[in-house]
DNA sequence: ACCACGATGAACT
DNA sequence: GTTCATCGTGGTC
């Protein structure tokens, strides 16, 4: 892989994955701490992934714009499980839409990913879009989900362990200091990451019920967000 | 069994 | 700003 050593075993450590503790919160609470992670899909011998800079919060019976607001059924039930699996879903005919569950057991909780900063395997993920410019790569859950090949099958894949190919990680910049100049630019994304930040929120996209409440939360200024700005 | 509609995106006017 | 492709899901009958 054509990425620093260092940066790739920082990356699948097991100690920067985050866990089960991590997602077993209130739904918006990890959503806002997902922000500036590193959403990760692969090995550690050829990976593709970035920076969330955008992200929306699900909750259950008393939101309603969340599949689970009727209760589990075939679709939403995973929902309800295991905190840090994947829930990915199909949409409009055409998309594949990608959230990690939140909160205890029993509790239904879900994030939305809606955007990252590409920064690993950019030119995997352009073949998949036939799109260049990397600001647009990864803009918005459908462009996300196909410029890093999730579909149906990554449904209820663990999150919390690298080795189901998809996860999402922490970092330690000071792991960095003292590294050549050849690797400057990314290490300045990962400061730059690493020093968030103003986060905004706002209602969410796409829905027709629950637009009162404030749950997509976004880097402010980040020109990787989707929407007008 | 039926059918309206969506946690979208691209291409339009 | 509007339209529309496209199909799985789930509420309704």
């Amino acid at each position: 892989m054509d990425f620093p050593k260092k940066i790739t075993k920082q990356l699948f450590k097991r100690k920067n994955i985050l866990d089960e503790d991590f997602y077993s919160r209130d739904t918006a609470t990890v959503a806002r701490e997902l922000l500036g992670k590193v959403l990760i899909i692969g090995d550690e011998e050829s990976y593709c992934g970035g920076f969330i800079v955008e992200d929306e919060a699900y909750y259950g019976l008393n939101d309603p714009a969340s599949h689970a607001c009727n209760g589990a059924t075939p679709r939403s039930k995973i929902m309800f499980e295991k905190p840090g699996i994947a829930y990915v879903y199909f949409c409009y005919g055409n998309h594949y839409l990608l959230n990690v569950v939140t909160e205890k057991p029993t509790i239904p909780g879900a994030v939305l990913i809606r955007a990252i900063e590409p920064v690993f395997g950019t030119g995997e993920m352009i073949k998949r879009r036939q799109v260049k410019d990397p600001e647009r790569l990864a803009k918005g859950p459908g462009n996300l989900t196909k410029a890093l090949g999730i579909e149906k099958s990554f449904n209820g894949k663990n999150m919390t362990d690298f080795k189901d190919g998809l996860f999402i990680a922490g970092f330690d910049i000071s792991d960095f200091n003292n590294d050549s100049k050849k690797n400057e630019e990314i290490i300045s994304i990962f400061k730059k990451y690493n020093e968030i930040k103003e986060i905004s929120s706002s209602s969410r996209v796409g829905i027709k019920q629950g637009t009162e409440s404030m749950l997509r939360f976004y880097i402010k200024g980040s020109r990787f967000v989707s929407g007008k700005n």
